[in-house]
RNA sequence: GCGCCCGUAGCUCAGCAGGAUAGAGCACCAGAUUCCUAAUCUGGGGGUCGCAGGUUCGAAUCCUGCCGGGCGCGCCA
């Protein structure tokens, strides 16, 4: 349960009491009542703006209307305590008895806790990594693998039902660049000197297996035949050489995705023709010419008459081509009708990861789907901004033809998956990022991944030394369970206890906010606030986890250890990261 | 020239669908440290929230205009 929706809602009944008495008007609108928790502790465990929001609609002052629901919300179960405060907002603070319920909820909910139902069952499909298949992949994939798989599991955990989805551009001029790399590296297998790589061609060492494995399959029937004979086998059989490596590094990344859509496929169905085939019938195309771009002028532009899609009705700043000269669509045809499917396919909301470098295309993107959807459709683009390695404060220095290419895999083999994983998401995806492999490994608070684990290593560490010290027992599923929390008093535990109790709202907000990186700083709270209560520990034995000759308080704390470990791990499981049991 | 993103402490960044004196970590300064196995702890200084208007009971947050940085801008995807 989220306890801030709860007092919402209770908040609202109240207001309907004080409607059916007279004291407000009936028709009064409700909708911009927030319930929250207070940024400063001292104005208690739940306020809300109630008073102060309705205060205009109802022509009343705000402290009036905050002593109406003062008055009635004493008599709310949990509440101990009511204030008005500052220009009106209302405070509650709750009973100890209330967050000690609260704390066993988080205890029996266990990796469950934060679940929510807030999503409704809707659907909701996430594109995410959709790295061309020409080569493997570096960082900012892995940035983009990462944000959208925990966007997906977050949003699944926030209750929607989530496909995710991966796009493959198969179809493009760079695929047959990819076949013609593969031929020169097939020639090369055969025993041909073939030279470096011409100019404009994929030069990667990765090529070199492709054409080992093309060599070996099909001898030397393609060696010196023209083009058009090989093309099409060597693209395809290159493709899903790329793609299987590329598939293998987002296992090895912990990334998974529902569906793997090829554009190549969605033309060859004739999709592209339906889409414009609909746009059409709408008037939504025209043959024009676009005018040049102001300021930076390419250098062979002429003025040219192209197909183009009337993106300014719908947002957009300029109309966009949708054909090529060659009669061939454009990548935006093929996008606008693989957004198409998707929407067909019954996601009326979808969510596309893309690079920083791909802002650009994000307004026609929209503007498509509105016209294709008649406005059913809604497309947010969530934008990965670049990562630069370091090390040690140095930058990693790439180059691909000096062979010094960092790549994604390369990076997970050094660093582990659960590292890259979690430090992708210490930052929102729309700033960049500094990923260095010292800091990032670095055993030390500095270090975001391992305070949070050490945490939760913590606890297990807590636990052993509790069965030393007083028995199995007391730390078995049943002594946990059954605790007397009621002993935890000390206004620290409470205060963790509090924080705890969070977790579902935070589910809900990044959920609805698209921005999983909000877990990783609750995470960071949540590990602090235990850490922090550990060292008190030191000061005051009294304070310590165990206490050696009170078995009951022993064991009221000790479910706090399991409920901080608890939502860790249920927060950890959102990232996909495994939580540690011992540090090493 | 136009569009998108960004501009918060010396540094790296949070700031939750506007909310009550703007937060954290690092760095800096001052103390503590024979500590439940654990890779320290406590306290302190430090900010015109880029600038200027506007909306609002209330703006770091929303709107407009500037300034500064990044990305992009017709047959690359």
């Amino acid at each position: 349960m989220n306890l801030f929706t709860h007092f919402r809602e209770q908040i609202e009944v109240l207001v309907e009491e004080l409607k059916a008495l007279g004291e407000l008007p009936a028709d009064l609108d409700t909708s911009r009542i927030t319930v929250e928790p207070p940024r400063d502790a001292a104005h208690g465990d739940v306020t809300t703006n109630a008073a102060m929001v309705l205060a205009k609609p109802a022509g009343k002052n705000p402290r009036d209307i905050a002593a109406l629901l003062a008055a009635r919300a004493g008599d709310l179960a949990g509440v101990e305590a009511v204030e008005i405060a500052g220009p009106g907002f209302l405070n509650l603070r709750l009973s100890d008895g209330f967050w000690h319920a609260r704390l066993r909820d988080v205890l029996d909910a266990g990796a469950a806790y934060g679940d929510s139902a807030a999503g409704q069952g809707k659907k909701v499909n996430v594109e995410y990594v959709s790295a061309n298949p020409t080569g493997p992949m570096h960082v900012g994939h892995g940035r983009g693998a990462v944000f959208g798989d925990a966007l997906a599991a977050l949003l699944d955990k926030a209750g929607y039902a989530v496909t995710r989805e991966y796009y493959i551009n198969d179809a493009g001029a760079q695929v047959d660049v990819l076949a013609r790399s593969a031929h020169v590296r097939y020639r090369e297998a055969l025993g041909e000197n073939v030279g470096a790589i011409p100019e404009g061609l994929y030069p990667g060492e990765y090529l070199v297996e492709v054409g080992q494995a093309l060599a070996a399959r099909e001898g030397d029937t393609w060696k010196d035949a023209p083009e058009a004979e090989w093309l099409d086998a060597f693209r395809d059989f290159a493709i899903d050489a790329m793609m299987d490596m590329i598939k293998a590094d987002l296992a090895a990344l912990g990334v998974t995705h529902d569906e793997f859509t090829s554009e190549r496929a969605l033309v060859e169905a004739g999709k592209v023709g339906e889409a414009l085939d609909f746009l059409k019938d709408n008037a939504l195309v025209y043959h024009g010419v676009l005018e040049p771009p102001k300021g930076k002028l390419p250098d062979d532009w002429e003025p040219r008459e192209q197909l183009l899609f009337k993106a300014t009705e719908f947002g957009d700043d300029v109309d966009r081509p949708v054909q090529k000269s060659d009669g061939s669509w454009t990548y935006f045809a093929t996008d606008m009708a693989y957004h198409l499917d998707k929407y067909r396919r019954g996601y009326a909301d979808m969510i596309d990861v893309w690079g920083a470098d791909h802002g650009g295309y994000v307004k026609r993107m929209q503007a498509a789907i509105k016209a294709l959807t008649g406005g059913e459709g809604a497309l947010d683009v969530k934008l990965c901004q670049m990562v630069s390695l370091t090390d040690n404060g140095e930058p990693v220095k790439m180059s691909k033809r000096a062979g010094t290419f960092v790549t994604l895999r390369d990076v997970i083999d050094k660093v582990g998956k659960d590292v890259v994983r979690f430090i992708m998401l210490t930052r929102k995806n729309d700033a960049g990022l500094d990923f260095d492999f010292v800091k990032v490994t670095e055993q030390s608070k500095d270090n975001p991944v391992f305070y949070v684990q050490y945490a939760h290593a913590r606890v297990n560490s807590v636990m052993r030394m509790a069965a030393e010290a007083l028995g199995a027992d007391v730390v078995g599923e049943d002594a946990v369970h059954g605790a007397n929390v009621g002993r935890l008093t000390d206004p620290s535990e409470l205060h963790l206890v509090k924080l705890l109790c969070q977790w579902p709202r935070i589910v809900e907000s990044a959920a609805d906010a698209h921005e999983p990186h909000r877990i990783a700083f609750f995470l960071g709270d949540v590990a602090a606030e235990f850490h922090g209560l550990w060292n008190k520990g030191k000061e005051d034995a009294s304070l310590r986890f165990v206490i050696a000759d009170d078995a009951e308080l022993t064991c009221a704390r000790l479910a706090l250890c399991r409920a901080t470990a608890n939502v860790i791990a249920s927060g950890l499981a959102v990232f996909g990261v495994t939580p540690v049991e011992e540090m090493r």
